[in-house]
DNA sequence: GGCCGCAGATGACCCAAGTCAAAGCGCATG
DNA sequence: CATGCGCTTTGACTTGGGTCATCTGCGGCC
């Protein structure tokens, strides 16, 4: 899945929340510090001041259909981005972590597109839209942090289209687990131990599924010994496993998995969880193919 | 106007904005005429003119990995965008048409992060990424063009993920409808006729379905009397229908019908098609849909 | 400290849609 | 003009997971 990393500073990355994240002001070079873009730090863009703000857990710093004026780069904490439909329905577009810029959705239309609620207490610094794009024209560096903001968005809503493709439920929360722990992978976090901010109900909405059947997949997941699940920590005990479930875009990963497709097959696992239901009874139809 | 086939349903999908799209290079103007940006033209933009290249249909335009130097803009014509997962099969994430920018998602991490596949022979103008950048940053207009071009790529991209939100298959179906419809008209042409240059595959894939439900929803929904299918030519005859069935996000929208949580209850349109099999009223001149 | 409410897990049931199959149709190709 | 392949539709069957319901446990709140 070419994984050209960021070439730029990983040191940067390694070490988050560096800076006074608290404070009621935070630079431009702070901003790309966090954004991993610290080599691009010059003397220029030292010396421009954003104002931050603090959100607490459960609310809403950006609603949707109000005016675009901010973006809003995440300093701590993290974010659920939401639709809410007629009928109320509050569907989940996307999470929103430290380092991530919400709100450019309001680009196209001058009105924000989806909301955007707080899962924990949380800081984000607000960049006021018009300043920030007449910055980005005299400084290079605001430019690609603004180039880098968008590419990282348009990737996220890839990796959700990615994420919602697949045909089973497991698969699933799998692509999601292995996602989100390669995400706080980057900001230098564990890729092994996740924390989860957000409720199973938010999850579900984002993958496309019931509730309950986050529930069932995470357990049906620690069954064959994938992870292990602590209510919202998560640790990925078997991450090749879970990369071989991840991959199964159609059909049963279960089935996938027992025609030798996949590397080595199950450990002792087989014989408890999911598979097991399924006898060795003739459902093996050749996979794929459907050019 | 070339021999580029987008006349073709002669009086219906009449006012299209015409231009020289055939013509080896282009200019910025055209482009922001194109894109609906006419009056931003000024004599200082219209100097710059970038290559064209025709596409035939079914041969790619960008493909999935490589490097990333041009954005497309589509002068003429269609494209799917897609991505290939591991077993080789084919997501597609979304469908560039007329005054569409191509390739933006490769901003983020230098190589195009998923493909675009002409669905009939078009022509797309190629712009230099890093001309257009530095061009952007002299030219007011340019700038706009750009914004404009990422702000609907990322409202495109919800609009996808509201699509596949959808609970039941012929919701998500009614709602590609409308969405196309729509983008359609915005370009001038009808938004009761649309053409779909795709494959029922491509629709499914899209919308996270089997291509046999896609052929079963259009039918579903042809019956009822929402819409008039003939091949690949969509008539929309019942918007306001189309419009209730979209709405609902979850459970079946046959259930939200009748329990008159729409407004003004439907015409002769209900007795026959989808509702049949919920109980309730007659399903007696009910053909078709299992039962 | 005790109550209340929500998040999460799990079971039972059954329908929507995936899968497999097969029969038209159309368009492209030689 | 004939042939064939792939798109589309429809049927029959199977099942994954949505829905409803219940139970547990944790946390907040008076």
């Amino acid at each position: 899945m070419t994984l050209v990393t960021q070439t730029t500073s990983t040191a940067d990355l390694a070490k988050p929340k560096t800076s006074a994240v608290g404070a009621a002001r935070c630079t431009a070079s702070d901003l790309l510090r966090w954004a991993g873009l610290g080599d691009q730090v010059s003397d220029q863009t030292d010396r421009m001041p954003y104002a931050t703000r603090r959100v607490r857990a459960d609310t809403a710093l950006v609603h949707e259909g109000n005016p675009f004026e901010y973006l809003y780069f995440v300093c701590a904490g993290s974010f659920k981005c939401v639709q809410v439909d007629a009928e109320g329905y509050e569907q989940v577009l996307g999470f929103a972590l430290h380092a991530d810029m919400i709100g450019l959705d309001g680009i196209s239309r001058g009105r924000h597109a989806s909301g955007a609620v707080a899962l924990e207490d949380s800081t984000v610094a607000a960049l006021p839209f018009a300043d920030v794009m007449s910055a980005s024209r005299r400084m290079p560096a605001i430019e690609r942090l603004i180039q880098r903001a968008v590419g990282a968005e348009l990737l996220r809503r890839s990796d959700t289209q990615y994420l919602m493709s697949a045909a089973s439920s497991e698969v699933r929360v799998a692509r999601f687990l292995l996602h989100f722990a390669k995400r706080q992978n980057a900001l230098g976090y564990s890729d092994r131990r996740i924390r989860l901010r957000m409720t199973r109900r938010d999850i579900a909405s984002h993958l496309g599924v019931a509730h309950e059947t986050v529930s069932r997949a995470l357990t049906a997941l620690q069954q064959v010994g994938g992870i292990v699940v602590t209510y919202r920590d998560i640790e990925i005990v078997d991450a090749k496993l879970l990369q071989e479930i991840q991959r199964v875009t159609r059909g049963t990963w279960k089935g996938a998995l027992r025609q030798g497709g996949m590397a080595g097959g199950l450990p002792g696992a087989m014989p408890g969880g999911l598979s097991s239901r399924y006898g060795g009874a003739g459902s093996a139809a050749a996979p794929r193919l459907h050019a």
